[in-house]
DNA sequence: TGACACATACCAACCAGTCGGTATGTTGCG
DNA sequence: CGCAACATACCGACTGGTTGGTATGTGTCA
């Protein structure tokens, strides 16, 4: 039950998800990381080969707070699959609100700034995009099974369209430092989705 | 009819358009646009106050090329709305192919790493995808009206939404190093816009 | 005692930006 | 026209500060 102090390795992860969140990757010294996290260079090098290795090392505890979050979430009790995947949804545009280094991406950000120079980093931030939205696959094609639903797409390819708009959403939000856009497009992404299942908005 | 010989100024834009896209623009090095350019450092602070500034004039380039890419394409002689609006998003699919860096957008990789730290950077990246998003707003305004097509959402919400499934598809495509993912989110994209307008696929 | 978890001091490479200078126009005036 | 006065475009060595990373010390606990 006590806090079991927390060590200079998770304090500068935590630091990490933090600041890359909202200075970028590069932009981001590890000084800068130290200071955040309260530790010294020395501690830094002593659990990270290199600066890369922190932001490897982010990009996996990203995925496991993500699928932890929303794992756990309310909507999780629904009994129809089609209800999580909405549900899931609708959280999901709903946290699109307060300051926007605190609702977009880990993972989206720095997998840009890495995917041509950094080939471990964009490899961790492939796992950490993928390895989310393939937790909504077996939900998405339970409720496909459920309602009779065909089409010519994957439920794969659905799981990730839901990233891409949200990543998307969160370009839109840094572009406007708001989030108004970025809840309109989720907004467009539920009412695609409840065309999809033939669900309409309020439903008649 | 002369080439016109190409001043330091338009040989540096186009290096930042070039390299940036590839590396961020935080892990571009002044001396790396400069020796890309083909021009020397003096040539570099004589036409720019700073890299910010030369940023700022990329991604206003970036916009007046995009708009005169698009505004020229050929599925722009569509007589109804619909179809032109339709022809873009088919056009920008199927330009998910090849080269990441030469499919991605300037501004919205530039954003990611401005949107804390450099505001003036941030607004011409937000000119950028705004200014280009609401090109498409007459057409699909115009579509609505001649399809009588109502609904609880706005035309320009809507034209922003296709620049929020593109800017995602290129982060898809940036961790997966490859189009695949991209395309098919810009196939779920047409999808709904063919739903929105009841026109769907293989017309029935 | 020894190994782990850190701290301190340090380094070479690199960075954006500066500065004194040159070469090539352009403008105005007698 | 001829020439001075000024402007623009460009050059590249240099600087002060920052960077990621290293080398070496120290405290603590089994």
């Amino acid at each position: 039950m006590a806090p079991a102090k927390e060590t200079a390795r998770e304090k500068l992860i935590g630091a990490a998800v933090k600041v890359v969140r909202e200075r970028g990757f590069n932009a981001t010294s590890v000084d800068e990381l130290c200071r955040e996290a309260g530790v010294t260079k020395g501690a830094f090098f002593h659990h990270f080969p290199s600066k890369t290795d922190l932001g490897i090392a982010a990009a996996e505890a990203w995925k496991l707070h993500a699928n932890a979050l929303f794992g756990s979430a309310p909507y999780m009790a629904h009994e129809d699959p089609l209800d999580r995947f909405l549900g899931y949804l609708e959280f999901r545009r709903d946290m699109l609100a307060g300051e926007v280094s605190e609702f977009t991406c880990l993972a989206g950000t720095m997998v840009q700034e890495s995917y041509e120079t950094l080939p471990d980093l964009r490899e961790a931030c492939h796992d950490s995009i993928w390895g989310h939205a393939l937790t909504l696959v077996p939900d998405i094609e339970a409720a496909r099974a459920r309602h009779g639903i065909g089409g010519a797409w994957t439920s794969e390819s659905l799981a990730l369209h839901t990233q891409a708009v949200l990543q998307g959403a969160f370009i839109l939000a840094k572009a406007s430092h708001g989030a108004a856009a970025a809840r309109d497009s989720a907004d467009h992404l539920i009412r695609y989705v409840r065309m999809l299942f033939n669900k309409p908005e309020k439903d008649a």
